[in-house]
DNA sequence: GTAAAAACAGACTATTTGGTTGGTATGCAA
DNA sequence: TTGCATACCAACCAAATAGTCTGTTTTTAC
């Protein structure tokens, strides 16, 4: 693999492990075996090294795991039932986990560094464009409630999930996840169309 | 006011602000124009320093923000309603909001930091058994449906906080304010008593 | 085969970090 | 006045930090 590939993947790993400032460009390269003069001739800086990682991997993971599961014309409410369940399925039998990596980054860099947080940003509302147009569909298509506001839906799973992948990092995460699916499927049974016809 | 006090104060702040790692012990002597001396003098290291703003601010403050308002033999899910509305206002109003204290330091410290982790869950743990004896109370008087399950509740009303608050940091809190408050009242509305009696 | 460009090594710098140490001013009790 | 603890100062230290610079190896182009 290319060392530019690798430099990435590790510094994601290790930027989510310990955070962007208490890991240090010399952490990624002994864990590399590579140089200063690596990391310099394929970045200009640290701030730009993480930025590339924003682009080309966290906004690909935020997408394979919370964008696509969703997409579809099924009801959108099982859709994102199942999303939700399977990442956090995949939180629960990760030795380490972090909470949501977005999450993470959202609250370490606010009020402190205005770029990163711009393209942090830029994540957030495509996720939030998606849901609400997946909400949207699914109100068309009559799967939810005429009445459903959906941008405030949409923001509503957007706060729950980013808070329980933080609760989920302390101790019992699968009865954090277990308890929260449960309240998650209450809410959506309010939201659901009522059946009234046929 | 005591110089000890002072530490502490502006610590919380800047800690708060600027995060832990990112904020040097010399950047808080140098607001209040103190020594080395004088902060070794009172505490023996960072982490001690930090782990006694924890449990002499940080527990007083979300206390008397999360826990004590909602205290009392009223509706429970009034009182949350209410006291989610008062502490998200005061988060629009500010001009410097940084997400919930609580929840920040959570996903700071989370893998880092064991010993702070602990004392920080055992603030979460106060949190969330309060929120739990209030919603069971609130069933026993006739406020919740019978088949709520109280510590799920708990669970997914912290979370659903935690995550607010974080995406409250971005553009247009307020907006993401009232979308949560009314789907909140739209979750509320699902586990409260159905009122077939008298 | 050779020259140029790309990809890397590693020593170096300037600054910042948490923490230490020896000293000093102040207040209070005997 | 003496003795001593409290409260603080400021110079200092070793380690770590992001970033630079000079060089060397490896690949590519022709």
């Amino acid at each position: 693999m290319a060392t530019m590939q690798r430099l990435q993947n590790t510094g994601l790993e290790l930027f989510y492990a310990q955070g962007y400032y208490d890991t240090s460009v010399d952490d990624i390269l002994k864990r590399l075996d590579l140089s200063k003069g690596a990391f310099y001739y394929h970045f200009d800086s640290k701030e730009d090294y993480f930025i590339q990682i924003i682009q080309n991997l966290l906004a690909r993971k935020i997408y394979s795991t919370l964008i696509e599961p969703i997409e579809g014309h099924d009801n959108p409410l099982s859709l994102i039932t199942k999303c939700f369940d399977d990442a956090m399925e995949t939180a629960v039998h990760n030795e380490m986990d972090y909470g949501c990596i977005l999450s993470n980054f959202l609250s370490e860099f606010n009020g402190k560094n205005e770029v990163i947080m711009h393209h942090l940003n830029e994540i957030v509302t495509v996720w939030e464009v998606n849901l609400v147009t997946t909400l949207q569909k699914g109100k068309f298509n009559g799967y939810l409630d005429r009445h459903v506001d959906c941008e405030a839906a949409a923001t509503f799973l957007m706060s729950s999930y980013f808070g329980v992948r933080t609760l989920m990092t302390s101790a019992t995460p699968s009865a954090k996840k277990y308890r929260f699916m449960s309240q998650l499927r209450q809410y959506f049974k309010s939201i659901e169309a009522k059946h009234v016809n046929s």
